[in-house]
DNA sequence: CGAGGTGTTGAGATTTGTCAACCTACGTGG
DNA sequence: CCACGTAGGTTGACAAATCTCAACACCTCG
């Protein structure tokens, strides 16, 4: 659905005078609530546009801190690789997700950032949003909503990880990609994972066998109709009640 | 270690004129790295303590969302209940922590706190402390690296509740509680658990049975000596391995 | 058309959960 | 000050969920 084909590379582009006023993404990115005067001062807030071929990083754990990313196409995962080899998927990030925050606290990045297709970002640089939070306090107050958003949903995958079962676990996956897209004006029935069967089990704390089962069974309940990763939601009351068991 | 038996009640009290400047815990706390002359403008920030009782909330789940509270003395839980009943705890926080930080996002808290001591916390007022951000810089930033840590922390606990096992998630646990014990002046090697086996499991994403079972194994490999809630820590070395295998 | 990455399925091993009995420590009230 | 009740903790036996290892199917891309 967005494979431009501009640019293979992660290298820096030429500024493209992007303007946070005229981006299609401006409800669900940093400028959400923001009145149009507002969105005048955000101007020369991302200086640079980065494409990001598929595979590649966009950033990668250790790297200095500089600045936030908001993902303007594309689609990327960020996970934790430790010493030991085990690794662990902490999110799924579509169009309009700011990519970083974990970051501010140490200065460094704590996570990779990976291109799951050709994507592209803006890039915004924490010094300068910091600066711009103290002056207009809309802008300061989306900010500070949108880290807590993220301790929110951290602490909601928490709650899952530690006590859902497989398929609870698959199923609130699914309704929160559902959901997610259908905030980007898609479908929220049929959709098209991005991602390996690998890579939601890191994400979801399983192997991609008991994810692959998983799928199985809600196919053959009926729930889900599977094909690869071409997914469909047909009872998505069912989809709610898994999710949550009683 | 910190049984003020001044105030049992969970009701605000007369402020007893806080001021962060001669607070012992500002190394821990939000002053983190202001200057003496930036610690007086936080005057008037924390207009207000609280002292909670054992086993009674600070706040709870949907409490519309008016302050952060830094713990100043005693030792909290925070946890989320679902509707089917199961319940996650979410963090333990003792002196120096600040809680709250993921209800600004909905304006409402999103767990509930509760004291597993008598305890007493420092009110913070969000809106005076966006006020002050915006004009004092060092603590926007400090604000700012504060709820960084937040999501990093939380994304280590979804690598350990993604992939770890019984034994390693004790070890973590235990490790991180000493390091947070010799950061605040304890001793890092003998300490006493606040929380009960359940509350650990829940934490954990295990059942009590299993932390019980994972402290037993650990006495008996000599990493450990187990006595109710009172923990030594033999071997350090023999607990990191564990927490973090080959 | 072949190769490699990805996905599915099966059988058996392992870990953890469940249920139940029992033990221990602690606080309360007689 | 002691006895008892109760919450918390330990341990065992068994069940259930998930992991591991292995074989094979599918799809895409060169």
């Amino acid at each position: 659905m967005s494979d431009r084909s501009e640019a293979l590379a992660s290298y820096p582009e030429p500024a493209l005078k992007a303007v946070c006023g005229n981006c299609t993404l401006r409800e669900l990115c940093l400028p959400y609530g923001l009145s149009a005067d507002d969105l005048d001062r955000m101007d020369g807030l991302v200086t640079l546009r980065r494409s990001v071929a598929r595979g590649r990083s966009l950033f990668r754990r250790s790297d200095p801190f500089e600045a936030l990313y908001s993902v303007r196409s594309g689609f990327f995962k960020t996970c934790i690789t430790t010493e030991d080899g085990r690794d662990q998927v902490t999110g799924f990030h579509m169009a309009g997700d700011l990519l970083g925050l974990d970051a501010i606290g140490r200065e460094r990045h704590n996570c990779d950032a990976i291109a799951l297709e050709d994507s592209q970002v803006c890039v915004v640089a924490f010094s300068r949003l910091e600066r711009l939070a103290r002056e207009y306090e809309p802008l300061q107050r989306q900010l500070h909503q949108l880290m807590s958003r993220e301790i929110a949903h951290d602490q909601s995958m928490m709650l899952l990880l530690g006590g859902m079962r497989a398929e609870a676990r698959i199923a609130t996956f699914l309704i929160d990609l559902a959901t997610r897209l259908v905030q980007r004006g898609f479908s929220g029935s049929a959709m098209v994972l991005r991602m390996t069967r690998e890579e939601i089990g890191l994400y979801l704390g399983m192997t991609l066998e008991t994810v692959s089962r998983s799928f199985s069974k809600l196919q053959l309940d009926g729930v889900l109709e599977v094909r690869q990763r071409q997914i469909r939601i047909i009872d998505q009351d069912a989809l709610l009640r898994i999710a949550t068991p009683a």
